[in-house]
DNA sequence: CCTTTCATTGAATATATATTCATTATATAG
DNA sequence: CTATATAATGAATATATATTCAATGAAAGG
């Protein structure tokens, strides 16, 4: 294996463990000899790969808000089969993906986390989930599928779980995943 | 006002500026020093109401588990009606509460972090409301009025929602409150 | 092989933050 | 009113943790 490689792959390990301890326990409680443990390496040598924690905090956002759970795709689609697709989509990623599941909640604990720096908080300020779905949730209703209620209301609890959920599989793997369509129940109007 | 009196008043201003603390950065990341300004008080005076930064926390603790949020009554009710007065009872106290909507989701990030000292995991060890659930989801899917499904699959869902919307609406108080009924629906068996 | 580069270490330093304490201000109780 | 208790302050101290750095080891490339 080349240095280049090698080198690379030592960055990865300390992402992913930065990742998980980032997720567990917070930015400010997770010490920096904590991923230097998880990762089998000395603090000092974590310092060649980021200059300071704040930069491997920084890096990981960076990675989560390019990644594809928080790309909400321009649609023509009917909105309630786009909040099906979204549903299966990220339920299916986050079940079998832990990656994919941790970085989910760790991209939304970034988001709620106040106290961040100015970098992070800018690189967050794109992801609004909650407030993007609007429209849809309005279409939606309009042609009878969403049930009726305040758009942002509904968005808050269609999120709220989905959010939850992803928390909950990313911190206990084990735990059984719920089924989309349990999800998407929120937002469904009843027949007739 | 007497002096016993001042001091129950100051020790109140104390908990409440650090419950909003701690549930919007964590316990790590809040300084004694940002709860003190908070309150408008000094850092040394502080240490006059409570020995430590982690002991102001876990009395925060433990006030939040012997709240009512944390109470599963036992019941005979059937079990979707016993869901939907939990999904009322919650979300109205959420809603008209600014205390306890900040409590709930307080406790519920508190169960989630790990690296809390052993006192305050003692406190938390006794609430586990997903698994408390299971027999009553399960008795509520034997009478048909709940889906089918993994009976922790669902207990998960339903709480993800509810203390999500939770967390959501004690850090913006301004936001619209989802109904009751909705979440319930990630519940409740369709008809036929 | 051997050399040279770079990965790696851990102790030393810098910095941030919790906690203490000597002192001052205030207001209660008598 | 005054004496006294206690509320209050903020600078000093202790401690924890991020960051640096001089020294060492290993292995890639010649």
């Amino acid at each position: 294996m080349s240095r280049a490689e090698q080198k690379e792959k030592r960055r990865a390990q300390i992402l992913d463990a930065g990742l998980g301890l980032f997720l567990r326990k917070g930015f400010a409680a997770t010490k920096v000899q904590d991923i230097a443990d998880a990762v089998g390496m000395s603090v000092g040598l974590l310092f060649n790969y980021f200059e300071s924690k704040e930069k491997l905090y920084e890096e990981l956002v960076r990675i989560g808000v390019s990644g594809p759970q928080s790309v909400m795709p321009a649609t023509d689609a009917e909105p309630l089969e786009y909040f099906e697709a979204v549903a299966e989509g990220l339920l299916h990623a986050i079940r079998s993906q832990p990656f994919t599941a941790k970085m989910f909640a760790f991209v939304n604990q970034a988001v709620r986390n106040e106290g961040a720096s100015e970098t992070v908080r800018g690189l967050l300020s794109q992801i609004d989930t909650i407030t993007q779905c609007i429209p849809l949730i309005k279409a939606g209703q309009a042609n009878k599928t969403i049930r009726a209620g305040n758009p942002y209301a509904l968005s808050i609890a269609f999120w709220s779980a989905i959010v939850g959920i992803a928390e909950m599989i990313a911190l206990e793997p084990a735990a059984p995943c719920p089924e989309a369509e349990w999800v998407v129940d929120i937002l469904r109007a009843k027949p007739q």
